[in-house]
DNA sequence: AACCAGGGAAGAT
DNA sequence: ATCTTCCATGGT
């Protein structure tokens, strides 16, 4: 058993992520007591950490802490990865300052881009989202990872990309997927196994490159390829303009009578480069409640 | 009952 | 290249 703490270097709303994470049934957590439990694939074993805060939002510190000896380093670093402690909160906020979206960076401070446990993971959930209310989308994505997945120590991992590329597209009908979705997840699922996709490999490419790779999956348009960049692999400057609940936030702060298009709101996001994937979590936490 | 949902593919212009 | 239409399923 060990136990290392971390001091970010701004501010932090661990409580603010802990909200989001919790939207996620799968995910085991605690907003009272403040933590969160993460599951970790190593290479060939895997173990639960929990991740808890232990300071404020604009002194932030968090707790890790596992009863796996091995590897501790690499567990730690993983950690910091997914929430992205040495990501400067202020130095986003400072930036937005000078933007019209000043006001809800002040009213929503701290906001961090958390990112998905994993990669394949976080693309499955992405493609099974698609175009489902948030209620439904987490009814299946849920389902989908009780019966495939592994439960530990409380804790839900997903299925592999192997356990789910031997499925019948009827094992996923089954648990209510439209015949579209369960092909796209398990055809994608099959091009992971048989090594056409490397999304470790993709996560380390620049951004146009991997709309150009993964876009060219049947199922995986942009907004599926948004999302994954955004989520799964953290980054900063993703701006989902088709999204429909960034076009609803935008709709009610600028006070309009319908949606603003794609186009619209592409062109104002300009001008929050190369900070947009923080302006638009702020959106979305703007109109949640 | 009608419209919507944190889309995407396929067909039509 | 851009626009429509269809797909599919539950939620409000």
């Amino acid at each position: 058993m060990w136990k290392e703490y971390y001091h970010a270097p701004g501010m932090y709303d661990f409580d603010y992520a802990l909200k989001r994470l919790g939207m996620d049934p799968l995910i085991r957590l605690d907003m009272k007591e403040r933590w969160v439990d993460v599951p970790v694939q190593l290479e060939n074993d895997r173990t639960v950490v929990r991740v808890k805060a232990e300071g404020t939002t604009e002194k932030p510190v968090f707790s890790v802490m596992s009863d796996h000896d091995e590897e501790q380093d690499v567990i730690f670093e993983h950690i910091r990865n997914i929430f992205q402690w040495d990501k400067d909160l202020n130095e986003i906020h400072q930036f937005f300052q000078q933007t019209e979206l000043s006001m809800l960076f002040h009213q929503y401070q701290g906001t961090p881009v958390v990112r998905d446990f994993h990669l394949y993971q976080s693309l499955m959930k992405v493609i099974i989202h698609q175009q489902l209310n948030m209620k439904f989308a987490y009814t299946i994505s849920t389902r989908f990872v009780q019966t495939f997945g592994e439960e530990e120590d409380g804790s839900w991992f997903y299925p592999t990309p192997d356990k789910v590329a031997q499925l019948e597209y009827d094992d996923l009908r089954n648990l209510q997927f439209s015949q579209r979705k369960a092909e796209y997840v398990i055809d994608t699922s099959r091009k992971i196994v048989d090594g056409e996709l490397n999304l470790q490999k993709l996560s380390k490419l620049p951004n146009e490159e991997v709309f150009k790779t993964l876009g060219k999956a049947r199922g995986i348009g942009p907004w599926t390829v948004e999302n994954w960049l955004l989520f799964a692999c953290g980054r900063d400057d993703l701006f989902p303009a088709a999204d429909i609940g960034i076009q609803n936030a935008l709709k009610k702060w600028w006070q309009l009578d319908a949606k603003p298009t794609k186009v619209e709101v592409e062109k104002k996001a300009k001008e929050w480069e190369p900070y947009r994937s923080f302006a638009a979590l702020t959106l979305w936490r703007s109109i949640e409640d």
